[in-house]
DNA sequence: TTGATCTGAATTGCATACACTGATCGGTAG
DNA sequence: CTACCGATCAGTGTATGCAATTCAGATCAA
């Protein structure tokens, strides 16, 4: 999905793409042509090329002569989503017991034992939440479909701007963590039916956790632009 | 995922994406964005917008500096394609077993007498594929998760452009036909765990039977363009 | 005070002009 | 005759100007 593209066009959607996954950009913001063109120093041209990308990525949303917004998702959308998205990784981890390599096999196990003495150690949350996405995206990729991937990876990019809201309650990490065991043992031992239901209900817990927690504290906008709880964010 | 953009860009768009889906512009066709232009009356500036939304869409393929062509997929990424689907659409049917309203089963119990009929009677072949595309999308719509709807018909686009290459096998309708009895059976039973296993079976033997036909008739590229086996497409 | 309507400014949508890249075709050297 | 190389050209990428539309604020009436 990341494209090495050396037109302007690319290099801007890439830079608006990080502000919203950085959260400088939240949803709900605005995007105005002429001043992103103006700091990005270029035209509004390729600005207005890089914004239809975002449109189709499902990262912006737009009506004609209104203003382009950092897409919101309402708390349906976002379980739907979710929803959706438990069934894509739950069929790629079905695939993956079964097509991983060795290697692959090998690479998952050690970022896991990464993310346990990460645990263990009590360290930098953020870390921890860095190598749980890449555990989830290295069983997405052992599927080794394409086309699987892509989606699924396209549905989980939506879910990014809002992983600020990841709150670190009591004893979640050490559930995440032990859900993580139970899903390797699953693939390791190549128990296709098993690593899908695991999976399927870990997603699905996550974004009940994270829609439990945007309600509670999305009481004001003003709250939802907080940057306070940007700490702790587990995908 | 069809929308009613009054601005030049999207009537630009849809017209091009219909071209895709007739068949006017086959997989490997290139788009010239000053001959739409003036084929549409319109600057090269609305083209180019409605090129990077096809782009996004998957049913174009572009690289830097280099004309856009419709994607062609070639069969590899097509059984990864359907493999992807099927997983989706399971999902789907197996949500819908338990979601749908008696109103959306009945409605699907019509159109599945609809097709019945036509197949007993020798009716037109393209009026019965016509039926079983309108049978898939009952049933991925009444899953109520319009992310995972979305999702799916994304993907079930992209393979449109090849519905023209689904061949009339002997007793292929009639196979078809029995699939389909099976999984009307499961939803309105709200047996959802049949109903996933039976309808994603069947999606990838229509994957299955679609790439047969293709690597039997693309002996050439000629072929790949003619029209002569545009009769009895089925989805 | 509240509501609607009008007007100007701000912003998007489209057209046109220019810059740049990649490809094809001749020509020349080996 | 073949291979390499440069010029020409078709076509995309970007900048800018203008028209169309929306939004905010002000004015006026109830």
């Amino acid at each position: 999905m990341t494209d090495k593209d050396p037109t302007t066009a690319g290099t801007v959607r890439l830079a608006i793409e990080r502000d919203i996954f950085t959260g400088d950009l939240a949803p709900g913001d605005a995007l105005e042509e002429t001043r992103l063109a103006a700091r990005f120093g270029v035209s509004r041209t390729p600005v207005r090329e890089a914004i239809t990308q975002l449109v189709q990525a499902g990262l912006v949303t737009k009506r004609a002569h209104k203003r382009a917004v950092v897409s919101e998702l309402d708390p349906g959308t976002l379980l739907e989503l979710f929803e959706a998205l438990s069934e894509l990784e739950g069929a790629a981890a079905f695939l993956s017991a079964s097509r991983m390599t060795p290697q692959e096999k090998s690479e998952l196990l050690s970022i896991h034992a990464a993310a346990e003495e990460n645990l263990q150690q009590g360290g930098d949350p953020n870390a921890y939440a860095d190598l749980g996405f890449a555990f989830h995206q290295l069983i997405v990729r052992g599927c080794h479909n394409s086309v699987l991937i892509d989606t699924t990876e396209w549905l989980a990019l939506r879910v990014l701007p809002y992983r600020r809201f990841q709150v670190v309650a009591p004893g979640r990490l050490q559930r995440n963590q032990a859900d993580h065991d139970g899903i390797i043992s699953a693939i390791v031992d190549g128990d296709a039916a098993t690593a899908r239901d695991l999976i399927q209900r870990h997603t699905l817990e996550q974004g009940d956790a994270l829609m439990r927690f945007i309600a509670l504290n999305k009481t004001s906008h003003a709250d939802f632009h907080s940057t306070a709880s940007l700490k702790g964010n587990v995908l």
